[in-house]
DNA sequence: TTTTTAAGTTCATTTTTTGAACCTGTCAAT
DNA sequence: ATTGACAGGTTCAAAAAATGAACTTAAAAA
């Protein structure tokens, strides 16, 4: 892996790639809100390559992504658990989820998200916390043009 | 790039990786958002290597992210401009930008996401389209067992 | 006591990425 | 009409990364 050119870049998106730019690193994400946490939990569910899988680990746990957790029964086993900022990246997971579910699907998006506060299953939507208007394309301005977008 | 094993995954996060699970493709994507659309444009934009820049753009029109357009006063010279499909995935870089900006920047979370109907400078956030109530990785469940999150 | 297991590491091979040089038609200026 | 620059690539060799199989190691289970 190469990260640290981008680390430094002064753009958010590009230092939130240095992360989560890359497909293993996602996936393994995806487990983890699955609540899968250990390394052969990974690994079966993924078929990723050991080596890889021990690089990624690594990473995410510096860059505090994972928590890695010793299990008290078992001396030699552990556990990889979100941190509140992992727990964070769930709004980009979902939002990936609801863009392949539109356009990468065959047949009509399913919307297989429950919000459990209101109960409904929904399609997440990316919204404007002040008035809760949809935010798309059109309607959204970046302001400062060091983030470049 | 190896992107066929992923396209027929049964997961709509694996499929959607394979097209942005990677990082020079979401920075040509975050270019694009900013209206750069030619080919010298994102590699002065990016540093990017020709042979990368060139493999990822045909594999965006390939995937109907992009369209190609031929300049009509110059014979030789065209545009790569988000098509529809292209212009859905700006959510996916907005929260990306929202979490760097949360958790990668050193000094408080800049806002700068203007939302052009309210002109609010805000932070996005994911949203139930029903109750309009937040979203994150405590209040939501993901339901369907074949797209795994 | 032997076997199995979890969580890695090591290593040779294959695949990608990278950067530099080259190509090729068009446009503009001389 | 010739020259030179330019846009948008392609080609190539070297470097880096991914892959898959085999090996390691301590602890737990049989």
């Amino acid at each position: 892996m190469k990260r640290l050119g981008l680390k430094s870049e002064p753009c958010s998106i590009a230092r939130t790639l240095s992360i989560i730019g890359e497909r293993w690193t996602v996936l393994i994400l995806r487990e983890c809100f699955r609540n899968i946490s250990r390394f052969d939990g990974f690994e079966a569910a993924l078929k990723i390559p050991r080596a890889i899988l021990a690089d990624r680990l690594k990473m995410l746990v510096a860059e505090g992504v994972l928590e890695k957790q010793q299990d008290k029964d078992h001396a030699r086993r552990f556990s990889y658990v979100l941190t509140q900022k992992g727990l964070d990246l769930r709004p980009i997971l979902l939002t990936m989820l609801a863009w392949g579910d539109k356009h990468l699907q065959p047949g009509p998006p399913p919307k297989e998200v429950e919000h459990l506060p209101c109960g409904h299953t929904i399609t997440p939507v990316l919204c404007c916390p002040e008035c809760h208007g949809e935010l798309d394309a059109n309607n959204t301005r970046v302001i400062n043009s060091t983030r470049r977008l």
